[in-house]
DNA sequence: CTTGACTTGTTATTTTATAACATATTCATT
DNA sequence: AATGAATATGTTATAAAATAACAAGTCAAG
């Protein structure tokens, strides 16, 4: 199985890379009967500009350059949507929000946060969950959702710096 | 080994688990040469009162009645200083802080926070830690810092739901 | 007692997020 | 097509969280 985050943090065919993203995106939001509507199609198209988080007024920013009113629950709504439907992630140690590279497929990601270059890659955390899930069983808690993420510098910034 | 979760989420004698900690604390800083000053104490024996973490407003809030300015630099020094020197956590998912219960003791917590009491509990966290390491190694990110933090239910709500 | 590091006081601002309510659109049902 | 419920958007205002910047005070070492 080919691991996102090599990818992200490699030189790679970003252009095909977010319109392969978008489109599965797509059929997602048609067979769930969801509404994929101009701003959230537009925050989506935003978030995968790169593979860097952005905070909800950056997006904001953005989609007032697209047109938009400039007002805060423009980028929540959208963002919420996305977020609520797996078609991106909140990375809560930056305030901010990336596209999901893997919508749709059932995942749990674990956040590898760059932070020389910004870079946010979903690692495949199905180990670290089931860790967490055992700390947690061991003592009677029942986990609703959790947030892996570490901080860090991503293979490309490692050398650079060396 | 004693796991403090099970303590955090079951009723056990608080004032002297408190005052455990705030001793363990207070060696700490002798032995590392930091100075705890007032305001640092109080911070540090306000977020002691209890297992629930508690927003830099909130801490604020108390150290006013303490007789301090209600300044939000006062707080978030004084939390700073405990967070960087171990004796305080960050819970990023609650933008919030809790004591830690563990000072001076090398430890990897993985947060177990309750969503229905608040209670915020450090589970031994040393094999998710690795898991995460592991993955992130996977692709060649070298982590510095991380947050795992999983929301749920301890089982004392989980008991009183069911 | 002076220097330099650290700590505190204080004002102001920035950044992030939500409440609340009016209007409009969509879509299934009459 | 008309009705109405659900969903989505427009808009104003405010709340909540965090930091910038700089002046003034404390303290221990030399
Ligand atoms: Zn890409
Ligand atoms: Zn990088
Ligand atoms: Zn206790
Ligand atoms: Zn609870």
């Amino acid at each position: 199985m080919r691991i996102d985050a090599e990818r992200v943090f490699s030189a790679h065919d970003h252009a095909a890379c977010r319109q392969a993203t978008l489109e599965r995106a797509e059929e997602i939001v048609a067979v769930e009967g969801l509404r994929l509507t101009p701003v959230r199609r537009r925050t989506l198209e935003i978030l995968l500009e790169s593979h860097q988080a952005l905070g909800a007024y950056e997006v904001l920013d953005r989609l007032v350059a697209s047109g938009f009113a400039r007002q805060p629950p423009v980028a929540y709504r959208a963002l919420d949507f996305l977020v609520d439907h797996g078609l991106a992630h909140r990375i809560r140690r930056l305030n901010a929000f990336a596209a999901c590279m893997r919508p749709g497929e059932p995942h749990r990601p674990a956040f590898l946060i760059c932070d020389t270059c910004q870079a946010v890659a979903e690692a495949p955390g199905t180990a670290v969950a089931d860790a967490m899930l055992a700390a947690a069983g061991a003592v009677g808690f029942e986990i609703e959702r959790m947030s892996l993420e570490a901080v860090g510098r991503c293979p490309a910034c490692r050398e650079a710096r060396a």
